[in-house]
DNA sequence: GGCACTGTATTACCTGTATAATACAGTTGA
DNA sequence: TCAACTGTATTATACAGGTAATACAGTGCC
C-alpha cells in the first residue's frame, strides 16, 4: 500500500521528481509491491494539492522506467520485480546517501563524527 | 583559501545555491576564514562554466546573510565569526545530512545498516 | 592619469516547472 | 445502460532559473 503521510515537498526540487522519488524508496523499503493500485492522477494531485498534470507527470517517468502499469481508464498499478527493486535502491543510494557522504567530509567532519552524528540524530 | 575543485555541479539544485553551500561547507570545514578574499564575479563564473550573474546570485545570498562583503571596486572578502559558523554549521546539518538519514529510514534502512553504509562508501 | 581590474545594474531571451481549464476515450460497477 | 470514475491529451498562462550582452562606476596599481 502506498502512503503520502510522510510526503513533504521541499525547495529546491521539482515537485514531480519528489513524488517519483516517495515511490521509488516506497519500492526499495518493500512498503510498495508490485500489483499496488495507486492513487489515481486526480486523487493524489487533490490529496498533495498540486496540479494533476504535476502527478501525470511523476507517473509517466515511473512508467517510462517499467515500474508502472496504465491502462486508459482503468487505474494505474505498480510494476516491480527483484531486479527492479536493486536497482532502484542501488540508484537511491548513490544519488541520495553517498552525495552526503561527500557532503559530510567537505564539511570537515571525519568518519567517527559523521557515524556518530548518525547515532545522535536517527531518533 | 577558498578552492572549487571539488565542485560539481548536480542537476535539479539551482547552480546559485550550489555555490552558496559550497562555500558554507567550506566555512564550517574552516577552509574559508575570514578576510579571505573570493573569486571575483568574473573570474569564478569562467572558472564554473556558468554565467557571471548566476554568480553574483550566489555572492549576493552571502552578503545579505553577512558572510561576506562586498566594495564596488574593490574584492570581495568573507566575513566570519565564531557565531555565525555555528549557524551555518547548524543549518548544513539540519538542510543536507538530517533530511538523508530521514531518507534512509523511508527506505527501510536500519540505524545499524545507515552506519554500516557510511563505513563501506567513506573512501 | 590611465588601464585593468572590481562590483553593480539593466534588459532581453530561452527553458523548465507548475498551474489552469478543458476535452475525449476507455473502464468499472451499480 | 449509464454515470462516475479512469488515463490521456491539448492549449494557455505565469513564474523561476539561467544565459547573454551590455553598461556604468568604484578601486588598485603601474
Amino acid at each position: 500500500m502506498i502512503t503520502f503521510d510522510q510526503f513533504k515537498p521541499e525547495e529546491g526540487m521539482p515537485i514531480y521528481l519528489q513524488i517519483v522519488r516517495h515511490i521509488k524508496r516506497g519500492i526499495v523499503s518493500g512498503a510498495v509491491a508490485s500489483g499496488d493500485e495507486v492513487p489515481s492522477r486526480r486523487v493524489l494531485s487533490a490529496l498533495l494539492g498540486v496540479n494533476p498534470n504535476t502527478v501525470q507527470k511523476a507517473y509517466a517517468i515511473l512508467e517510462s522506467e517499467g515500474l508502472m502499469a496504465s491502462h486508459a481508464g482503468a487505474k494505474s498499478c505498480m510494476v516491480v520485480t527483484e531486479e527492479s527493486v536493486a536497482a532502484v535502491r542501488r540508484e537511491l543510494l548513490e544519488n541520495d546517501a553517498l552525495s552526503v557522504i561527500a557532503a559530510l567530509r567537505q564539511m570537515g567532519l571525519s568518519k567517527q563524527e559523521a557515524i556518530a552524528l548518525i547515532e545522535t540524530y536517527w531518533r
